[in-house]
DNA sequence: CTAACATTTTTCCAACTGGTCAAAATTCTT
DNA sequence: AAGAATTTTGACCAGTTGGAAAAATGTTAG
């Protein structure tokens, strides 16, 4: 009964035994080629085109192809179901969008802190739009694919920054505030610019809803988290 | 040439000349009958609880006559396609939407008024998710079923409302900041909680997660808007 | 150059999709 | 209670969808 190798240009290489999948092979998995790195790497831009869309059941294979410049069967090659690609395209993300958190530094001070977290979540914003997108859709439907990663290395993350926020509210650095929701507005103020961007240019309207906008965001939420809406007396 | 009512069930009846619809007839509309208001808002309610989920693309029909209870073509008899449903679903939610921007008075004082903004948003947030994701759903797609109202009723409510917290700024009852973006920051920080909310509940945890989040959340953003996370001399 | 392997194309399929239609069942009106 | 109108059903259809199989074509290490 010798193990049968089924396919391999997918990362994941199946082996059957007697037709039964059992299961992934790291030890048999030869290198990708140099044509699997550059084809995957076209369908998963394409794949982000259209999942940031239309989410991941208003999306189809056909459409993944097409923009991919490739036919249907040929895509399949490479990605042998639908939700491999969205499992690929998700679990990068996760990592991508939770690295500015990570950089939030204890040891700093936290106006410069959350400062820069704003400017670098708006950052992604506006350089990674699709991802936002993908991760809104994703949250949508109730995070279907991921949840388990936001119960909990999301969850753990999140704790122990709240734990940093706390510690300069302590220290008297910080006005005190419920920790997480402060994080939570973080990431609503940023990530809308992404989300709901044919609103936000709409209604800012051609003059101002160019480039700049991401630049006037940026200083209206600085001034939003530092000091509110209470007028101050001279600047 | 006599005119032939083709449909009735439908709000739209649809009277055809020589098999070709020649418009709206709404001199001909019957009043709905009593089943009919009945099976559409069943229809409607489903279908809401459907598209909010999975958009208009990831929807089927199947699905919404399921959870409505009936057969396809027994809801195909209501809305003779996917896209009325849709239609209806997404007009009817614009003017819910905007009505607690409309309620924000330029008579009133800046404080009150944004704060009572904060809480009806975050109220219907709780109280009317499935609209909310229905709405960042086709936003995320990029309105194409609404773009002209979001450039045309919107942009001239939120132009409206601008002016309205500009004056304020002018008095010195607000701090200046730009009112676009104070606008859009109370829209993402409400709207947050509806369409994230498998996010804001996982990282809560259950302990902090239940009914209370909204609570806790209209008491953060207060401070936020208000006062920022400046740390103030005594509270 | 060629055998072994990787890639692509062609053809196909079963399930699902939005939607039609006529007949049957129900409800309403008189 | 009967006839008319409305509502519901079941059978059906053409197009789309995710995916399988195999043949045809490319690529590359020896």
């Amino acid at each position: 009964m010798v193990p049968t190798k089924v396919k391999n240009a997918d990362t994941s290489v199946t082996i059957e035994v007697d037709g039964k999948p059992v299961g992934k092979a790291s030890a048999k998995a030869r290198p990708l080629t140099r044509i699997q790195r550059e084809k995957q790497n076209v369908i998963l831009e394409a794949a982000l085109d259209v999942f940031a869309v239309h989410g991941f059941r208003g999306s189809t294979i056909d459409q993944i192809a097409d923009v991919a410049g490739m036919s249907k069967p040929n895509l399949l090659y490479y990605f042998p179901r639908k939700e491999e690609i969205h499992r690929r395209l998700i679990s990068e993300l996760l990592v991508t969008w939770l690295a500015p958190l990570r950089e939030m530094d204890a040891d700093g001070d936290p106006f410069p802190e959350i400062r820069s977290y704003i400017r670098r979540k708006l950052e992604m914003a506006r350089d990674y739009p699709r991802e936002s997108r993908l991760f809104a859709n994703e949250m949508l439907q109730g995070a279907p694919h991921i949840i388990e990663m936001i119960e909990i290395d999301l969850k753990n993350l999140v704790d122990e920054k709240a734990g940093v926020l706390l510690g300069w509210m302590d220290e008297g650095k910080l006005a005190r505030a419920d920790p997480y929701h402060l994080i939570f507005s973080i990431w609503a103020t940023t990530q809308h610019y992404a989300d709901f961007d044919v609103q936000v240019r709409a209604v800012l309207g051609p003059s101002r809803g160019g480039e700049g906008r991401f630049e006037d965001a940026a200083r209206y939420l600085e001034q939003l988290f530092l000091y509110g809406l209470t007028p101050r007396a001279k600047v």
